[in-house]
DNA sequence: TCTTGGGTTGCAGTGTACGCAATAATGCAG
DNA sequence: CTGCATTATTGCGTACACTGCAACCCAAGA
C-alpha cells in the first residue's frame, strides 16, 4: 500500500506537473483552438479579444496572461521552434565546416512542419492574410536570424559584428526556409519540404551563379 | 512677351506644383522633422501623436493625413526607394546572368545610403531601439523581396510560384543587404558600403560553402 | 467673383493592451 | 481536513493608435 501510494505520486509528478498547470495547459489550448476557428470564419482583423474570450468562456482580461498580443496565438509555437534549434546549433561542430550542422538543424525543424502539415497550413493562411501576423512573424524570425548568426560565428571563431560573413550565411539559410516553405504551401504540402531545403542549401554552398536560364 | 510667360508657366510646374502642394510637402518634412527629434529624446513609445501634433502645429487627426502609422515617420522614405529598385530591375537583362544587374542595383541603393549617413544613422537608431518600428521595417524588407524574386523569375524565365530559386536569389540578395548595413552602422558608417555588399554578392555568386574557420 | 475640390479640423467611437486591486482557486503544511 | 501562502482570474479604469464622419476653410480655376 504504502509502494503503491510512492507510485502515485511519481506518476502524477511526472506526467503531470500539478492540476493547477494541467488546467492552464488546457485553457491554451482553448483559446488558441477557439482563435484559430474565428480567425477563419470571421478574418483576424474582424475578431476582437473579447469575442475570443467570450468564446473561449474566460474574461477578455485573462486573454494577456497567455498570449502578449492577438498576432501571438497564430505563431505562439514558433518561438519555442526556435529554442529547439537554438539548442540543436549550439551542439554544433566548432572549427569545421558550418553548413553540415546548419543543414541538419533546418531539415530537422523541416521535419516538424510535415507531421503538422494541417495545422501549419491553417496558421499560414492566416499568416498571408493579414499584415499585422505577418510582421510579428518576421519579427520572429529576425530573432532566429540572431541566434543563427550567433552559432555561425561562434563556429568559425569570428566575431558577428566586425565580421559580416556570419549573419550572411545566417540570413541566405533563412532564406532558403523561406523559399522552401513557400513552395511547400503552394502546393498545400504535397511535396517534399526536405528536398527542397537540401536543394535551396545546395545551391548557396556552391554558388548562386551556376543558375542560369534554362534552353 | 508670350514666349516668357509660357517659360513661366513651365518653370512654375516643373519646380512648384502649385503653392498648395508645396505647403504639403512642407508640413510633411515638418512632421519628419520634429517626430524624429522627438522619439531621439522621448524615445518612439514615449512620444504620443498628440506629441508630434502639438509641436508639428497640426491638428492630431491631420497627422494620419500624412502618415498611415506612427512606424512610418520613420520608414517612410524606403517604399520610395522601393520604387527605384524595382525601376532599376525592370530594366535589367532578360536572359543573361542575374547578378550583374543586381549587384548594379543595390549597389546603386548604396550610393544613396552613403550620401545620407547622418540622417539614415539617425533613423536606424530609432528602428534598433523599437520593435514596432524594426517589425514594420521587415514588412517593407518582405516587399522588396518579392519585388526583387519576381524580377529574377522574369529574368531567368522561371515561375516565381513554381520554381524556389528566384525567391532564394531574392532573399539571400537582401541578406546581403542586411549583413553589409549592420557592419555598416557599428561602425557608423566610416567604412565603405558599397564593398561590403559586393563582397557579399561574391560570395553569393561562387558559394558560400568556401567560408572556413580562420587559421 | 464664385464655385469647386482638396486639406484641415473636431468629435465620437473602436479596439488593443496595461496597471492595479479585489477575489477565487489551488498547493501545501500542520 | 483545515488554515495559510501562492498564483490565477477577473473587473475596472486608463492610455493610446487609428478610423469615419461632417463641418469648415482656403487655394485653384472658370
Amino acid at each position: 500500500m504504502h509502494r503503491l501510494q510512492q507510485y502515485d505520486i511519481l506518476v502524477y509528478m511526472s506526467q503531470t506537473p500539478g492540476l493547477r498547470d494541467r488546467k492552464k495547459q488546457r485553457t491554451r489550448r482553448t483559446i488558441e483552438r477557439v482563435a484559430l476557428d474565428l480567425f477563419e470564419e470571421n478574418g483576424f482583423d474582424g475578431t476582437t479579444i473579447e469575442l475570443i474570450a467570450a468564446a473561449a468562456d474566460i474574461a477578455p482580461r485573462t486573454f494577456f496572461h497567455y498570449f502578449p498580443s492577438k498576432e501571438d496565438v497564430v505563431l505562439a509555437d514558433y518561438a519555442t521552434r526556435l529554442d529547439r534549434i537554438v539548442v540543436a546549433l549550439e551542439a554544433g561542430p566548432i572549427g569545421e565546416a558550418p553548413w553540415p550542422a546548419l543543414r541538419a538543424a533546418f531539415l530537422d525543424v523541416a521535419a516538424d512542419y510535415e507531421t503538422e502539415r494541417g495545422e501549419l497550413l491553417r496558421r499560414f493562411r492566416i499568416i498571408e492574410a493579414t499584415p499585422s501576423v505577418a510582421a510579428r512573424n518576421l519579427q520572429i524570425q529576425a530573432t532566429w536570424e540572431d541566434a543563427v548568426t550567433e552559432a555561425v560565428a561562434r563556429w568559425l571563431g569570428l566575431d558577428a559584428a566586425r565580421d559580416l560573413r556570419p549573419r550572411l550565411i545566417a540570413g541566405a539559410a533563412l532564406a532558403a526556409i523561406r523559399a522552401s516553405l513557400r513552395r511547400w504551401l503552394t502546393d498545400h504540402g504535397q511535396s517534399r519540404l526536405p528536398s527542397h531545403i537540401s536543394a535551396c542549401f545546395d545551391l548557396l554552398e556552391t554558388g548562386l551563379g551556376q543558375v542560369s536560364r534554362p534552353k
